[in-house]
DNA sequence: TGCCTTATTGACATTGATTCTCATAATCAA
DNA sequence: TTGATTATGAGAATCAATGTCAATAAGGCA
């Protein structure tokens, strides 16, 4: 663990969510200055492949990452407007999503030989503002 | 309905599955050479926008279309291998998703005021040929 | 049918996110 | 420390996707 991989991954755990690596490069430029751009990435896609954060692809021409918080209450899903591109975080039916998933993976697991390590889950749709505009 | 957006139509909805748009360009110019990228990418958001065709972000940095077919047999999800990138479609589990979708659907679209159109689900890991590497 | 307005096309340039390269600097075990 | 290994930062390179624009096609209407 090195310096500039602390300091993004305290940015991460405490900043609000879905930030792309530009956003976190900018923010990161106060606190710590002189990191650069190609470590946050390198950064970024280590945690990822850790399993620490989630890289998220969302449709808006760049990854966004967001801390992966342990246990139920950080479990959650997006709603993602496909208008404006607003993504709201919903933490609904964790019990019933819990109990398909794991049904899911168990048959997939075994039929494909498939090894699951995650699932996302993801609304699209229309924001309420813009939901007005169409 | 003109002839280049017909031949993508046409082509996407008898091939098969996942295809990028630098793909089905290369396809198109045996068939329908002259035809342009930018002609294209421009139908395939339009159909994406109508409904027709659905748009993936697989993670392999450029983004995938499939023809969206109609009903409970072309009803699909995937999983995506984390490691070497290929896509299995799986059908299971249909009326236990769409238990949970509209019930999810229910509940988010009255409590974040959100009109939602489509949904997706996908499980990440490791398929059975990567599985053995680690 | 012929005319006119509007939408679409294809070639090319441009953008912009991400990755690559490489010399320098930091890390860590012995 | 010391030497080998790994990470860093600056800039260049890559490449999917979009923008530009003149030429062409489509479709409505007299």
């Amino acid at each position: 663990m090195t310096a500039p991989r602390e300091a993004i991954l305290e940015f991460l755990s405490t900043s609000s969510k879905h930030m792309s690596a530009k956003e976190i490069y900018t923010s990161l430029q106060k606190k710590y200055p002189g990191i650069g751009l190609s470590t946050v990435y390198r950064t970024l896609n280590l945690l990822a492949r850790m399993g620490i954060v989630t890289k998220l692809l969302l449709g808006d021409g760049q990854s966004r990452y967001e801390f992966k918080s342990k246990g139920k209450s950080g479990h959650h899903h997006h709603l993602i407007c496909t208008n404006c591109g607003i993504i709201i975080d919903y933490r609904e039916f964790f019990e019933e999503e819990l109990q398909l998933v794991r049904k899911t993976e168990e048959k997939l697991a075994k039929k494909y030989k498939f090894m699951i390590q995650d699932h996302n889950i993801e609304y699209l749709g229309l924001c309420e503002k813009c939901k007005l505009k169409y």
